[in-house]
DNA sequence: TTGTCATTACGAACTGTATCGTAAATTGCT
DNA sequence: AGCAATTTACGATACAGTTCGTAATGACAA
């Protein structure tokens, strides 16, 4: 197992939402755009914070040359995982429906996507 | 609006899960059920951390007596919502369907669960 | 009343996160 | 080669959260 997960912090998720989306990145491209959803961002900020991220090793990256290109090394799927399991036990009392209900209520889902939904469901109903 | 909405910390969900449960709770009450599930807790620190939650309007007490009695001061949906919400966006990128599904796919709810889930989701589609 | 015990109050220390200023290194241009 | 611009590296600071030791307070029993 090469598992020794850390739980990304706010400023982290961030960095790592860019990275999931471009693949590859320097610093200036994440930090470019951070600036679009953010005022007040300074550059130095997301360097050093990309480089902890490094060193914890949710990031890995290419140094071989000046400009270094950094890349997620925790996968969108494992880390959405690692938070919502820990929402269900202890804000839902471990029951994942209880976050189910919560999030179909209050946001309102497409068509499109209350279908997938029903198909997910259909799936496991029959087990 | 009474709303200066604080967003609790981990510790303070811990402590907001013993309180929605309880209803009213002393230091104490919350402190032993917190062991349960807890080695490595000392009673000051509970202590400490509710009196601060007092401070930030998360709980309030009845100090009349010299044993104070806490209750929650944010309502449970309210904080799930505010949970969810926010990981809807920072980590889901809006979509509350995939937050569904990850919930969905990686924990195994019930029978029970899933029709009650069927049934949210028909009330949807009508609409 | 006096001593014991539980509780609250308070402050100090530690950790981790975030932010930024500044120096050092590297690259490209003239 | 020398200068300007960009990038990385490093360290300092501020702040929030957590933990705990210790003192002050109040209750109660002997």
């Amino acid at each position: 197992m090469t598992n020794k997960q850390f739980k990304p912090t706010e400023g982290e998720l961030e960095i790592l939402q860019v990275l999931w989306s471009m693949g590859k990145a320097t610093v200036r491209d994440v930090h470019e755009t951070i600036l679009k959803t953010k005022e007040e961002a300074g550059y130095t900020t997301t360097l050093k914070l990309m480089q902890i991220m490094f060193e914890k090793g949710l990031v890995k990256r290419d140094d071989s040359a000046k400009t270094h290109i950094y890349q997620a090394n925790v996968s969108r799927e494992k880390t959405q995982n690692q938070f919502v399991g820990k929402m269900i036990t202890t804000l839902f009392g471990g029951s994942s429906s209880q976050l189910v209900m919560q999030a179909l209520g209050n946001q309102t889902p497409s068509k499109e996507e209350l279908d997938e939904i029903q198909h997910l469901l259909d799936n496991l109903k029959n087990q």
